[in-house]
Order: structure tokens, then sequence, then C-alpha cells
RNA sequence: GGGCACGUAGAUCAGCGGAAGAUCGCUGCUUUCGCAAAGCAGAGGUCGGGGGUUCAAAUCCCCCCGUGUCCA
């Protein structure tokens, strides 16, 4: 980055000067002469003891004095986002501030709720989390304030001068830094494929802000200015508390009562832990994470579990739900959001803390018994295995040892070691885009939907304004475009059917069968597929139905976490920790109906999205974040309300029946709900009724005795099915008796032979040999021949012969291959392989190995 | 989304190429006024599903389904 980039006038006027640090080496501008950077390792913490602000701030305090220095200065403050970034496929969790904003704001696609605006964010990040507790700093939530600013071509708001000018001010004037000891380091900022010149404004060897200036795009090797440049700036509220306070690490200056409450009781770190993920444990479950195996979920278990197994060391230590309510009373008094359903908290956590308890209680016996493999042989359990057992039975190695009579020492380095086994893993595949659709001229106007205006229309008229291809934009259009989990309309533009509709940017594509033969303002009628587009509007207001049952039926820790609205059927998948019971579905569909029956209005309008946050909060955001400055919002009267893209029915009695056909549990956490709505499920209703009468007909019974009566045939069938086998049982067992009679040769040395041919298969075949040769001192050929194929058991019970060698010398006369052991050997010949001479050779084979143990 | 482990009797699991087992539970009998307990006898298995290799597969290989766990 060029040196240019950092040369501010607000550094050149304000008597700032460059300097390079002698330990880092990075380049830094402060007012005083010094030698290193004020930001550690470079400069150690010289603010313990000796607080780098004037005046001492609880978390609280800070925040408000920061907030309220951003309004008074033209911004405006902007409610905290969920934790959980739903709105983007690329992260799971806010991990910054400007997180908000991307990709929509930050790429120019939606204007910003405010701009300038400041927030005081909370985020959640993971890679860190061996070091909390440990470095004095680190947390897994912590809050990052912001001041951004969004700058379209020739509509600047601020940029680095200003943004500068704005932080000194923040801390020299405002919270009383000593100008002096701040020093403003430059640094290139990269990701996303976005990057640009930041400051890291170091004091007292403690880094308090970055502040970023995106402003360039790289593409293949070169960069190129960004349409929209935007302030990124961040401020940790923990580190500005703790610079305030002058506390020993920021924890003490953070978490307060709860902290020393559990000093006494356990070491500092353990204390540190416990305060610190309960903490974030309370936004991810509150924000709508439910603890699973994969995705965000289980970041929420890892947190979950790791406070379970400091709990379980700690002398009388509190309940889970004890120390998250405790830590959340503290915590409401900024979010109240988190004092509240704290019911539904507590039974997400208890379906978890049973569910740990089994998996560790499972692989507990699972240890102790495959230890006790590895030292019967000889061997000792390793710290591979520890490596091994953590990674697939979830067991601590601290946890495994105790298993273990002869422990091996834990190395230091053991979760190093988990790493590394995943370190192989291939990175995931980046998803194709559909390189199908033509791009769109931004030079062509916009799409005026009509499909929210008037949902019930679908016949227009229409100007063509593009048309490329099978693509063609016109000037307005009542066709719905994929989106929102509805699937797309389909119909007729002219003569030609419409295949498919997806909106790019603010053209509407239709997809047509075949090339477009439409010119340019040419008008064209339109006509929407109807009865498919009215199933498409059940489908989608049952969906709002269902979602609002199932949180009210199982709890508000419900959150849509996908779903799919085709004409034929539905399905919604919601978080949840266990399969839903037939009861809780009989209860949701219950109030499905009822809601349905009362006809209430379904209101779908544009909203500000402040207004709309406002009034509904941010379970608003069930279908992930919609991008936009207006909401659309999709409210059933005293129900639900959610922002959604989709076309509805204005009135919930237009749904009029709706049947949940499946639920599964597609993944720990995730359960799904196919069902059907409207005509749809009227249709599928009479189908199953069709089934039950039909069924009812050919079992000749009542349709209330079905199942009775179905129960009494499968008894039936296996009461059979066992005569059948036991008689079976009884045939080969006489016809055992009967070859016993008649067919025994007596050979050398009292063994008893029996050789023949038989007509079985290979099972009964099997069956029979071993019945004859119960008794010691018996030996049995027998042969079958199935499709031509000559099939050879030899069974000896005879001490002197060997099945397999028996075996051995008949095979070359029916081309047999086959083996076994000294008791039973099997073979299969060549098609065509004469038996008879084969029984010949087993018999002089058994003769003379009899004779032979004899003589021995 | 990926790695690893695990699916065998109602439950917990053993067996890991040559005739499906153990323990608990269940049923019956013996004993007891009765219960518990003990002893004896017995019922209960498409060895998750589907392909393949083999003379022979619960066992080896592949695919799928389910469960657990670690990681992104």
């Amino acid at each position: 980055m060029d040196d240019a980039e950092y040369d501010l006038e607000f550094f050149r006027r304000g008597g700032f000067r460059r300097s390079v640090c002698q330990s880092c080496g990075s380049a830094f501008w402060s007012l005083s002469e010094r030698k290193r950077c004020a930001e550690e390792p470079c400069t150690p913490y010289s603010f313990v003891g000796h607080p780098g602000f004037a005046k001492s701030q609880s978390p609280a305090e800070m925040r408000e004095s920061y907030l309220t220095f951003f309004e008074r200065h033209g911004h405006k403050r902007v409610r905290r986002y969920p934790v959980v970034a739903r709105w983007r496929a690329d992260v799971f969790f806010v991990q910054a501030s400007i997180y908000d904003f991307q990709p929509w704001v930050t790429s120019g696609e939606i204007e910003p709720p405010a701009n300038p605006l400041t927030i005081s964010q909370p985020c959640v990040r993971f890679i860190d989390l061996e070091e909390v507790g440990r470095s004095g700093r680190h947390f897994t939530e912590f809050e990052m304030m912001a001041h951004h600013a969004f700058n379209r071509p020739g509509e600047t708001v601020y940029f680095k001068e200003r943004c500068v000018e704005l932080c000194h001010e923040l801390f020299t004037s405002e919270l009383g830094a000593d100008p002096k000891e701040i020093t403003y380091k430059e640094e290139v900022w990269e990701g996303g494929g976005n990057l640009g010149p930041s400051l890291s404004v170091g004091l007292l060897g403690l880094e308090v802000a970055t502040l970023v200036f995106m402003e360039y795009t790289r593409s293949g090797g070169e960069l190129r200015p960004m349409p929209l440049t935007v302030v990124d700036t961040g401020y940790g509220l923990e580190r500005a508390t703790w610079m305030s306070q002058g506390t020993g690490t920021a924890y003490e200056a953070v978490f307060g009562a709860t902290l020393e409450e559990l000093l006494d009781r356990l070491p500092f770190a353990s204390a540190v832990t416990l305060v610190d993920h309960a903490r974030a444990l309370n936004f991810l479950i509150a924000d709508g994470v439910v603890p699973s195996n994969t995705q965000e979920g289980y970041y929420a278990r890892l947190l979950l579990r790791r406070v379970l197994r400091v709990l379980a060391r700690m002398r009388d230590p509190p309940t889970l739900e004890g120390l998250l309510d405790r830590v959340a009373r503290e915590q409401a008094r900024d979010f109240p959001e988190l004092g509240e359903h704290r019911d539904d908290l507590h039974r997400v956590v208890e379906a978890e803390v049973e569910r740990f308890d089994e998996a560790i209680a499972r692989a507990r016996v699972q240890i102790r018994r495959a230890a006790e493999r590895i030292e019967s042989t000889g061997g000792e359990v390793g710290t591979d295995q520890l490596v091994e057992w953590y990674d697939s039975l979830g067991v601590t190695p601290d946890v495994a040892v105790e298993e273990l009579a002869h422990p091996p020492t834990i190395p230091e380095d053991f979760y190093a070691r988990v790493a590394a086994r995943h370190e192989s893993e291939s990175p995931p595949e980046a998803e194709a885009e559909d390189a199908h659709r033509p791009s769109v001229p931004a030079s062509v106007p916009a799409t005026k939907v009509e499909y929210y205006t008037d949902p019930y229309t679908t016949d227009f008229r229409a100007k063509v304004l593009f048309s490329e291809g099978e693509h063609v934009v016109l000037d307005k259009t009542y066709f719905y475009p994929t989106g929102g989990g509805q699937i797309t309309d389909t119909g007729h533009l002219g003569d030609l059917e419409v295949t498919d509709v997806s909106r790019v940017g603010g053209h509407v594509l239709h997809r047509l069968a075949q090339s477009s033969p439409f010119t340019v303002g040419e008008a064209v009628r339109g006509r929407v597929d109807e009865p498919r587009r009215r199933q498409l509007m059940q489908h989608h207001t049952a969906t709002h139905l269902l979602n609002g049952a199932l949180r009210e039926v199982l709890g508000p820790h419900v959150w849509q976490a996908g779903a799919f609205k085709g004409p034929d059927s539905a399905r919604i998948d919601i978080t949840h920790f266990r399969a839903l019971s037939p009861e809780e579905l009989a209860r949701v569909d219950a109030r499905v109906h009822e809601i349905i029956r009362e006809d209430r209005p379904v209101r779908s309008y544009f909203e500000s999205r402040g207004e709309a946050e406002r009034r509904f909060g941010f379970t608003l955001y069930q279908g992930g974040a919609v991008p936009g400055r207006t909401l659309r919002i999709v409210e059933i009267e005293g129900f639900d309300v959610e922002a959604c893209g989709g076309t509805h029915c204005t009135r919930t009695g237009e749904v009029g029946f709706l049947t949940i056909l499946s639920t599964e549990r597609i993944q720990d956490g995730i359960v799904r709900l196919n069902y059907a709505a409207g005509e749809r499920a009227v249709a599928l209703k009479q189908e199953q009724e069709r089934t039950v009468r039909e069924a009812s007909r050919r079992l000749g019974v009542a349709p209330d005795h079905l199942l009775e009566r179905i129960d009494r045939l499968l008894e039936e069938l296996a009461a059979k099915q066992k005569a059948v086998r036991s008689g079976r049982q009884t045939d080969l067992a006489g016809l055992a008796s009967e070859i016993e009679g008649e067919s025994v040769a007596s050979v050398t040395g009292g063994v008893r032979l029996v050789a023949r041919r038989v007509t079985l298969d290979a099972k009964e075949m099997q069956e029979l040999c071993r019945l004859l040769t119960r008794e010691p001192g018996q030996v049995a050929i027998l042969a079958t021949e199935v499709e031509e194929t000559g099939r050879v058991i030899v069974g000896s019970s005879a001490p002197g012969v060997d099945a397999t060698r028996v075996l051995a010398e008949m095979l070359p006369a029916f081309g047999g291959k086959g083996g076994g052991n000294r008791t039973v050997a099997t073979a299969r010949g060549e098609p065509g392989g004469p038996l008879e001479r084969a029984l010949d050779l087993g018999r002089r084979a058994v003769t003379e190995q009899a004779t032979a143990a004899v003589g021995a």
C-alpha cells in the first residue's frame, strides 16, 4: 500500500510525526517522539493500575459515552443485530460490526439503515477460544463499538480525515486519554476480495481501535477502486472499559460480581471461562441457535460442554441453568431480550445436558472395553488413542484416563494434535454460479413488480424492455421469481411458455421454453399459471401459520432453518432439540386450523427496516435477513409477523386446510415438517381416504377395525413362517435319521461314513451335514446340483479325518473350488462336473485317512 | 460441508472369513401361605438396507440409511 494512503492532512496539521517502530518495524504516527508504537508487545501494558482514561466506567457507561459521542457528531444510533449472521452463507456468526452490513450495503445494493451510523454490536468469535481466561483480554462474546460511513461516488459522507479526527477526539477530549500516548500504526486490511489502508490505534500498550478504509477491489493482480468506499471501524467495548479502570485483566473490568462470586471456588481462568461462555450462550440461544452437531449449533454445543466440564470439577457447583440465569440478569440490563423466554432456554439447555451425559456415559463404557482389549494383548494405551477417543467419542483426555489402569501422560499439545488430524481435509468447494443468465445492461429500467400490489391478477399486458436468447425483461410483471423458498411462477408470454422466472438486481428475467421472438418496445400479454400460483400462495401462507404455531407450542427457540414451497407440497425446517411427539403435532395442527377458521387478515406491506425491527424485533428474519432499507412485512394479525418476499393469501381462511404429511429429524437440532395446504391438501386427504377405504374393502373389515386386523394378520404370518422353518427342521432331522438308517458305511477305525447325493439348497445341505455329524466319529459327504453346478459339503466329527483334506481329493473330479476347516468344508464345481466320481474319490480319501489314523 | 467411530435378541454389548453368543430383562416350571430370591427350562435375531468379492460373509470391499463425535 502506497505511503501516501496514510499521509493525512489531519496528521500534518495536528503536528503528528511519522516514525518506524524499532520493535515491529511498522510505521506509525504520533504527537510525541517515540521509538516504538503503543501496542503490545512493542510497548508493555502500562495502564494496569494507572487507567488511561480520565474516568473509570462500567461497560454500560462506556457504551453510552461512545454512542452519544457519535450521535453528537452526526451519527445515528443503530440497534444491535443478531449474533447469528443468518443473512450470509459464508459465516455463521457476526464477528465484527461491519458484518451487519455485508454484503448488501457494502456492495451498494441497498442503503444502510443510517449514514453515518454508530452501533455497539455483540460479536462472537471462536478462533481465540483457548485464549479466553488466559490472555486477560480475549472474549468469546464481545461488543464491537463502531462508527461507519458508506460513500457513494459523488456522495461522500466522510472518509479517512474525518474518521481519524473523530477517533482522536473521542479518545482525547471525550475519554481523556493523553494525546501524546496515542499511536496510529499503518497497516493493510484485506478481506472478502476488498482491501484498503487501515490504522491500528494503540494506547499505553493496548490496541484500542482499528480504523479500516475499504477502498479497493482485488481482481487478478490488479487493484481497482471500489464503487462504494466504506469506513469500517472497530472499538472493543471491553478493552475501552478495561483501559478506563486499569484492572489487572479485562475480565475484572467487565464481568463484575458474577466473576467474584465464582473466584473463591475456582481458579481464575476457569471462573472466567464460565462467565464468558455463559454470556455467549445466552446470546446464541436467545438469537435462535439450538445446540446441534453441525453448523452454528455445534458452536453452542462446544461452549455448553466446555462449561459442563468446568462445573463437573467444581466444588458445590451451580446448575448450568442457574449460572446462565445469573449471568443473564446482568446482561438483561443492557439487552432486555436476554431476560425473556428463560423457561424456553432452560428446556433447550436441559435437553442438551441430557445428551451430553448420555454421550459421555456411552463413551466411558466403550473406552473401558477398548482399554481392556488393548491391555489384554499386552499393548498400552497411547496418546494417539486419547486423540482418537476425543475425536470420535467426544471424551476429553482427562476424563478418558479415569477409565484406564495405566494412563499415558496427556501431552501439552493435545488439542494441536486433534487439529492436525483435521488438517488434510479438503476445503469446501465453491458453488457454481448460474452461467446461463445473460447480464442485463444497467440502462434497462428496473422491472415494476406487480405481484406484491395484487397477488390475484394473473393476466396482464406489458412492454418488452430487453430480450436476449430465451430471456425477456418486461417493464412490469405479475410473474413471481424464485425466492424466499417459494419457487417460480410459470405461465405464458404471448403463446410462449415461461419455464422459469428469476430476479437479478432490479430486473425480473422471464425464461422462455424457446428463443425469444420479442423485440424491445413490443407489447406482450402475460398469463401466469393461475391454479399453480394459488397453490403456491396457500403453501406460503401455510408455512407462516405453521411457523407461528410451532413457536407457540414448542417455544420461541424455534427458528425457521429453511423452507421450500412447491406446487405439490411444502416443507419447513425448524430448530428444535428433539423429534416432535404425536401430541405436539396434534396441538400444532389444531392451532393452525384455529387460525384458519378465524379467517384472520394476512397483511403484506412495506415498512422501513428500523420501524419494522422496533415493532416486531429480529424474529422477523425467520427466512434469513433480507436486503433493503424497507422490508416487506407479512403479518398474520395477532399471530405471526415475518419479513418475507413471497406471495400470500390475504386471509387465513383461504388456506382452507393443512395436513402434516410427515416429520423427520434431518440432523441433530433440526426437525423437518412436510405438509400440504389448500386444494392440494384436500386432494391428498381424499387419496388417503381412498387408500383406507380400499384397504378395508380388501381385508373385509370396517375402517375402524383395520389396525386390529392388520395386527392379527401379521401375527398369523409370523406363526406360519415359524411353522415352515421348524417343519423344514423336522424334515431335515427325519431325513438325517433315514440316511443314517440306510446308507451308513463303516470304515476302518469305527468311523461311520455317509456319502451321497441329495436335493437340497446350500443352507439345508449345511444343516443336514451338521445333523449327520453330531455324534463323534462321523463323516458326511453330501453333493447336490443347482442349475447344473455341483455343490459339495464335507463334515467330519472323526478325529482322524480332516474335512478339508477329503474335499481337496474330490475337487479335481468335478472342477470344484473350495475349502474349509477340519470339521466342515464346502465347494462349488464347474457346470456339468461329474459328482458321482467325486463322491467315490471322497469315500476313498476318508478310508485312507481313517486307516492312517488307526495305524498311527 | 468434511474427517473419524458405531449400527448383532426388548436393553447393554461380545464375536470380526468357516455351524449366531453372553449378561440383564421376558415366559414357564421347581421351591413358598404369598412375595422376593435361587435353580431349571424356554421364547425372542431378514447380525441397519442394498450391491460385490469368496467354495463359504455378521465378519472383507463399495454404495445408501441411521446414530455419535470432532472440525469448518
